[in-house]
DNA sequence: TACCTTTGTTCAATCGTTTGCACAATACCC
DNA sequence: GGGTATTGTGCAAACGATTGAACAAAGGTA
């Protein structure tokens, strides 16, 4: 019992059975070639036997180790986390398995990152790039192995990768008329940081439900700089230093919104009867805070599906014909208690 | 320049520079039976080269594939997203990398997730067990293989495995003295489902609180059943359909706390003055409600890296003699607005 | 009977590394 | 100078699967 391996080989298995290897890797693949008596046989034998397949062997003889890779800034954030959900669980059912890197927005961990999973041959590579990363030439050893590469969340043109994202502008559009709609007119923005293209676009979202609807724009309603956790709270105090009159927000971040709200709420204004709020991402905090915040679902689960459908597409075309794709999902705004207004 | 495979190889190299391959993998895994010169200049061809080491090949002849499987419920919690990212920081420092299985809390996924990472032979596995999972057989393999095998968050003794887990038990002890060094006397309990071992610890540490403390235990105070999200809500109506009178909350879960609490809110009772609460988990939105919600920090992100550091000492030692090991974490409390009474 | 298919199996090479062993060249010691 | 270490490389066999080609046996056809 005690063999030199701790697992079983289709050598073993042709042994016991008076069959050569080559047999019994046609066999257990339902290779056409084997007649049904040894197919069954075989696959009998293997169950007997705790017969496991080595994919690394498969995968250094075929070239595939049925290994999808995926780099992200940080696995402990609620988008991301879901991303990754959505891609293992359908990249699992077509027998590919995930591995994960993280950057923590570092340029170094992204180019080693890569360098990583090139190592371990994964037959194609999703990346969300590092805020941190300016250059690109590490992305190019991805193309170099020609294997599939897809961008996701932060993408790049420069990089002429597949790309799988959700309109940005579409959302904060929506998310802007539906502020329109409750009756608000001076719609204030916090804007985020432009040269990251998913703010930018979604400025470009609020900037165009102003005009579709005829509001004109007012640039001390739109404040700019890092939408992060306590810049909402800046924000307002930024709104007020200003001396100009709002009744409503629609924030590029849910956490911007949030602070946002909380610091409100201490000035003894009512949301949203005097400030109606809407975020963008949907973080699961949001239906729990009081009021229940209004958002943007990024629909991070499905993006990440996206990405292994379109994975398994790109896998099956011959690599010399890929042409980068582009996937664009379209947002739907949820609407809670922080922006709906009782009916006038 | 456009070889056969993508990639060039150690027979490339060595052929560049007219030694053979075994020297140049000698040379390029600082072997000292090679000489500083040709070490030297196989590195530097190596670079020149793009030579990137196949660790599919390697792995098949050493047996060592570098990477590690996680089996999880659900990689979109934050949780788990948590110690994801901890194992993986650790893990890729040693050199490893991380592949993630997702079992939605279903027996079937969780076998299937087990056959995958041995059929892609990591060296070694963590697993949160799931929620259906109640017999074994399919860790059996994983000891069969002879890996390290590690249980965390949900463990079972009967797997007789290694363990990573918090001291459930002197969490919750600490949170129910935090609440009754605020004065509250009359503290309310959801104990969540005690045949899960999580729950079982936490109510066992909030009757030893009580107990040091000299306070009576009043069974009516304690709310059994799921500490989902609805379930805060249900059992506050039923601590007040029982008629008991209660000054503090300690929740089994974050989301039965805040739930609680809004139901709290809207029957005009004051947190903390009249009903402090504090839940279990340190679930990101805890410090974003209103009150911020005080709870018991879980250190999920500790928890990973304390399993790959785990990993890493198990992989050294020699397979036979590896004797399970049980690693505790000890919790703090995370005191906010909820449970923080104005000094008397 | 001779020849051609079809069917099922074996042979042997291959994927890219690693590694025990052999071996040559040089250094060391008395 | 003869014998023994020491040092640096090469040889060749793994690791476990896949796969084109060869081949034997059986069946089919004229």
């Amino acid at each position: 019992m005690s063999k030199k391996s701790e697992h079983s080989t289709i050598h073993d298995i042709a042994q016991a059975l008076g069959l050569t290897a080559s047999s019994v890797s046609r066999a257990l693949n339902d290779n056409p070639r084997i007649s049904e008596a040894t197919r069954q046989a075989v696959k009998e034998q293997a169950e007997k036997m705790n017969y496991r397949p080595n994919l690394v062997a498969a995968g250094l003889r075929t070239g595939k180790t049925g290994i999808l890779g995926i780099i992200i800034p940080l696995a402990n954030r609620a988008f991301f986390a879901s991303i990754i959900s959505g891609l293992e669980r359908v990249a699992n059912q077509s027998g590919y398995n995930v591995m994960i890197c993280q950057t923590g927005d570092s340029y170094e961990a992204e180019k080693s990152a890569v360098e990583a999973l090139l190592r371990a041959r994964v037959e194609g590579v999703a990346v969300s790039v590092s805020a941190k990363t300016l250059d690109f030439k590490h992305f190019d050893r991805i193309k170099q192995a020609k294997i599939p590469l897809i961008l996701f969340d932060r993408t790049m043109d420069e990089i002429g990768a597949s790309e799988v994202v959700i309109d940005d502008r579409l959302g904060a559009m929506l998310a802007t008329e539906h502020l329109i709609e409750q009756g608000c007119r001076r719609i204030a923005h916090f804007a985020g940081l432009q040269h990251i293209s998913i703010y930018k676009k979604r400025t470009k979202g609020y900037l165009d439900a102003l005009e579709k609807h005829g509001l004109s724009y007012d640039e001390n309603l739109v404040v700019f700089g890092e939408v992060k956790e306590g810049s909402g709270d800046a924000a307002v105090n930024t709104l007020y230093e200003r001396g100009v009159s709002f009744d409503a927000i629609f924030s590029s971040s849910d956490f911007a919104a949030i602070w946002a709200m909380k610091n409100l709420q201490k000035r003894g204004v009512r949301i949203p009867d005097d400030v109606a709020i809407i975020g963008f991402a949907n973080e699961p905090f949001t239906e729990l805070v009081t009021p229940a915040l209004s958002t943007v679902n990024q629909l991070a689960d499905d993006l990440g599906s996206a990405i292994a459908n379109l994975f398994l597409e790109e896998i099956n075309v011959k690599k010399e014909q890929r042409k980068p794709q582009k996937i664009v999902l379209m947002p739907e705004i949820i609407v809670r208690e922080s922006s709906k207004r009782v009916i006038r």
